[in-house]
DNA sequence: CCGAGGCATCGACAGGCGTCAATCTCCCAG
DNA sequence: CTGGGAGATTGACGCCTGTCGATGCCTCGG
């Protein structure tokens, strides 16, 4: 399966123009990126956990062995990317996930995920 | 490094001890976290796009619009995360997009995401 | 009204990461 | 055998980010 002498020029050629544009990989490089931190996958995962669905931060720092401003940030990175909402009741701040978030996320991962052959992916909306 | 929790045990009773462990929440991140840019993302959709589901670097520095050696570095993040494959054939080096990979990453993400109604993912399924 | 406590914000620091220029290695063509 | 080209590696630079201590705000209890 070598014999493209003449063809040699397949690396110039082919256009590859497909795939995602920059601004829409820049979004879910945005949301992943809030993903992709231990921390953060601890956090939701203990906020997930919860028996009533929700915490504040002072439930939170212990069991991530994390100071209170740092949790704090987390959060707020969390709530901006779509996946926590927070709910200030009396003195605490109270994070819940959004259902339905991290299984969109999912979604647009697993409809990229089909190469199959007629190149699908391309532009998959959010 | 790893402090003692003092067990302030502050707002809550709940010792919200579910959720991740460390390494797994490590591991997890690491994998996003080769995604969670917009470079090998857009990589990553142009070799899938690609007519033959296969690239060589010297394709992909063009669409990009990166030098070579961070095509080249990116790349190796991706084949290292276990995204693409990668085959020497002559002077060129091809890239393909491992089948499942993307979906599989979707399936933990989905199978984290539904809380159903009380705890769900991870551990202590009742 | 005043003290106390939870949380967000600010400033600072260290580490990681993306990027490129320069260089090296390897393979093929002649 | 030698030249050329593709790709990987190295070193350096700058930006981004995770982390913490200190501080301010805001709400509740007394």
């Amino acid at each position: 399966m070598l014999d493209q002498p003449t063809d040699v020029a397949a690396c110039a050629s082919a256009p590859l123009a497909g795939g995602l544009d920059v601004d829409a990989a820049t979004a879910l490089a945005q949301t992943l990126k809030a993903l992709a931190d231990p921390a953060r996958l601890r956090l939701l995962s203990l906020v997930a956990g919860s028996s009533t669905g929700e915490a504040c931060v002072c439930d939170l720092t212990g069991p991530l062995g994390l100071s209170q401003p740092t949790v704090s940030h987390h959060c707020k990175v969390l709530v901006d990317a779509g996946f926590l909402t927070r709910e200030k009741r009396g003195v605490w701040a109270y994070y819940a996930v959004i259902p339905g978030a991290l299984h969109t996320l999912a979604d647009v991962l697993g409809s990229a995920a089909v190469p199959a052959d007629g190149r699908a992916a391309s532009t998959a909306r959010a």
